[in-house]
RNA sequence: GGCGAGGUAGCUCAGUUGGUUAGAGCGCAGGAUUCAUAACCCUGAGGUGGGGAGUUCGACCCUCCCUCUCGCUACCA
């Protein structure tokens, strides 16, 4: 398939904090470097992106931080915006889903489905919150489960029993915002029947088999469970009214708006081109057969935009579905997962402020270590040394040493090819492949294989300048020198156009010190891009060394963030709870009691199936504890039993009791016992 | 436990519809050189391909078992 254009978009972030290099990693990078190449191959591409700023969290930010959710939005909107434009990510438009164009979008496209009866309509009896003024999230209710008596089973489902629940079968329900007991009203919402869809998505998973592994296993893991419908509709203030009679208080799914925002920031950017805009409209680049649709995401998000949305899509009717969609896997920090609860990230916003002009460094290191198939870690040292090494060492010693040498022969005078010999036309031969290899890994999404195809061109130039040693020859020898540099000279030129995707700063730059514009792909492979004569422009360094000082300072901003949160962690000892009586207490029967047996309970990574002598009785009580005790090791093992919990089966064994655990900060279970024996049955209290 | 993705040189990763000596970059060692930000260029050392079994004339690549990492999921009163 041929087609006539591109529609290109990035995960809309979500507008709850800022971004980091794990974003830039995953997502944006490489969107950005693909548009960047489409656009330099003269392709018509459009680049959508904008912030997704809908959803339960942001609501919770704002009254957490006693601000409207418009403040909240706002805010991060903007340093999100700020971020991709210090980093030249090149969207043609970042819009915002709190847009009016996308409340019309997302509104007309959710009347559609309606209209068309796609939806099924369920009225349900939810838990409404008086106090807190709305409908509770499932996992926002606690309360007894009806089948085994845990008395903290969630709205959704029963962790002990593993029953799935509705908010409504629970017993003693309670609100997890308010601690009030919440009222049942009845609320009416919308599904998308996924399971109903489910072959014709199918179908279209199968016909993009040469999607990346982890994107089209992922997809087929899915299919393979089953899809179950979907909530597109919430009780909730803040979002996209649902445009339904009878629906007020009611918003549109975050997942269902979100994707949505794709098509109403494609939109915006028409609705702002003045006279001479872009040839067509909106419609051409999300209803045309020949436009080819692209979603760059982390892999976080595979299902919403490879099941859902083509979902959405699909019923609807009037759209094409994505093409392909590169997800990339997470990056990791100096070992760690990041996290941003944890600070535990390195802050674009920071990054643009602590190494200015930058920019491009930070592009080349995470494109040269992308988790393009796994998971990756990103580490100062290995920053340094990709900045040392490959940026200063290769590509920016390559560019000044041929600078140079033209400044001091020529007066920065492009000199004139004379004959070539052999080597010369080997080399120009060299330079004319190099397009076609970066361009075919690119469109595999290949960006690390491209870019150290790009850095391969750069060391042919240092070899072809080792090789022929113009220096030395430039007494004996100068028609050439000037051929050799003349080379050199086109292979700088060419460089200027094969980095531009990925380093668009230093592209800039260097064209600039060769006193040309930026060329586009189809330039490149030409060997007389530099021109006899021309004079080329003032020279200074692509590339500085990074000094270790600049890394340590780094580090150790890390350090402190770990720091601050191990004491943060400390102080996270929870308040304690409610006075209760003696009688209360007096109800809880714990003995102690000694270990008989214990195994493994099958098919389970935490259960230890255990037989202890309470001395009233021996008894089975099973134990999540199998994580930090051997089995083998615990028999004789004194412990302190709860001995009159109700009875609960585990995995289709009673458990008669529990094991009392002290739980450190960090998790790990520890017997609660005696420190000297006992007798079996001895009362704690 | 289930599903998915991974486990290839010190580090980060390629590769093979199964076929002779498994590749690259960085790091390391040695050499050469001075136009260049002690950079470039050349040479070299380094891998029982997570472990085991099987299929095959032959497996890193296929099958099975085990193990470790990551994600989803189950389970952890």
């Amino acid at each position: 398939m041929i087609f006539k254009r591109h529609i290109v978009t990035a995960a809309l972030p979500y507008a709850n904090g800022g971004l980091h290099i794990g974003h830039l990693a995953g997502c944006y990078l490489p969107a950005d470097i693909y548009v960047r190449y489409l656009r330099s191959k003269g392709e018509d591409v459009l680049f959508v992106c904008g912030s997704d700023e809908h959803g339960v969290p942001i609501t919770i930010k704002a009254k957490k931080e006693g601000i409207t959710p418009l403040q909240v939005v706002d805010k991060y909107h903007k340093l999100m915006g700020d971020s991709f434009e210090g980093f030249g990510i090149s969207f043609d438009i970042y819009s915002r889903t709190s847009s009016a164009v996308h409340e019309q979008t997302a509104s007309d496209f959710f009347k559609t489905l309606y209209d068309k009866k796609i939806f099924t309509e369920e009225i349900t009896q939810q838990y409404f919150d008086v106090k807190a003024g709305q409908f509770l999230a499932d996992r926002y209710i606690v309360g007894t489960c009806p089948k085994c008596g845990n008395e903290n089973a969630y709205g959704d489902q029963c962790e002990n029993c593993g029953s799935t629940l509705s908010p409504t079968e629970l017993i003693n329900p309670r609100s997890t915002l308010s601690g009030e007991k919440p009222v049942l009203r009845d609320t009416r919402n919308w599904f998308l029947p996924l399971d109903k869809m489910q072959p014709g998505i199918e179908t279209y998973i199968e016909s993009h088999k040469d999607w990346k592994a982890n994107v089209y296993g992922q997809c087929k893991s899915w299919l393979n469970q089953g899809l179950q419908a979907r909530a597109m509709t919430r009780d909730l203030d803040w979002g996209v009214k649902v445009p339904v009679q009878g629906a007020e208080g009611k918003v549109l799914y975050v997942w269902f708006d979100a994707p949505i925002g794709y098509i109403s920031a494609t939109k915006d950017y028409f609705n702002r081109q003045t006279v001479k805009a872009r040839k067509g409209s909106w419609e051409l680049y999300w209803k045309d057969k020949e436009t080819r649709l692209v979603h760059f995401i982390g892999k976080d998000n595979i299902v919403f935009h490879c099941i859902i949305f083509p979902a959405m899509l699909m019923a609807h009717g009037d759209y094409i579905l994505a093409d392909n969609v590169p997800a990339n896997e997470f990056l990791n920090l100096e070992g760690n997962k990041i996290s941003t609860s944890r600070n535990w990230a390195v802050w674009l916003h920071d990054y643009l402020s602590d190494f200015e002009g930058k920019q491009d460094v930070l592009r080349y290191m995470l494109c040269a270590n992308a988790p393009e198939t796994k998971d990756n870690d990103f580490t100062w040292k290995d920053f340094q040394a990709r900045n040392n090494n490959e940026l200063v060492a290769i590509l920016g010693n390559f560019i000044n040493r041929t600078l140079v040498l033209t400044n001091n022969y020529y007066s920065g005078k492009v000199p004139a090819v004379g004959e070539l010999n052999e080597q010369d036309r080997l080399v120009l031969e060299e330079i004319r492949k190099f397009p076609k290899r970066i361009s075919d890994s690119l469109d595999q999404f290949r960006f690390r294989e491209a870019l150290g195809e790009l850095m391969n061109l750069a060391r042919l130039g240092n070899k072809y300048l080792a090789d022929n040693e113009p220096w030395k020859i430039s007494e004996s020898n100068p028609e050439r020198v000037k051929t050799i540099l003349n080379i050199s000279l086109q292979v700088s030129a060419n460089l200027s156009i094969l980095m531009e995707p990925f380093l668009p700063f230093s592209a800039k730059k260097l064209c600039d010190m060769l006193n040309i514009d930026q060329l586009k792909w189809n330039d490149t492979a030409r060997t007389d891009l530099m021109t006899a004569d021309h004079q080329i422009g003032k020279v200074s360094l692509l590339y500085d060394k990074i000094e270790d000082e600049a890394v340590v300072v780094q580090i150790k901003k890390l350090e402190d963030a770990k720091k601050m949160n191990e004491l943060s962690t400390l102080k996270q000892v929870s308040a304690a709870k409610a006075d209760i009586s003696f009688e209360d207490f007096s109800k809880i029967d714990i003995r102690i009691g000694t270990i008989l047996e214990a195994e493994r309970v099958p098919k389970t990574d935490k259960l230890l199936k255990l037989k202890i002598d309470t001395g009233i009785d021996v008894r089975t009580v099973v134990s999540g504890i199998a994580g930090f005790y051997d089995p083998a090791k615990i028999i004789g093992q004194q412990v302190s039993v709860l001995v009159n919990l109700a009875p609960r089966k585990i995995k289709g064994i009673e458990s008669q009791g529990m094991i009392l655990m002290g739980e450190n900060l960090n998790a790990e279970l520890c017997f609660v016992a005696p420190v000297k024996p006992v007798e079996n049955g001895s009362n704690v209290s």
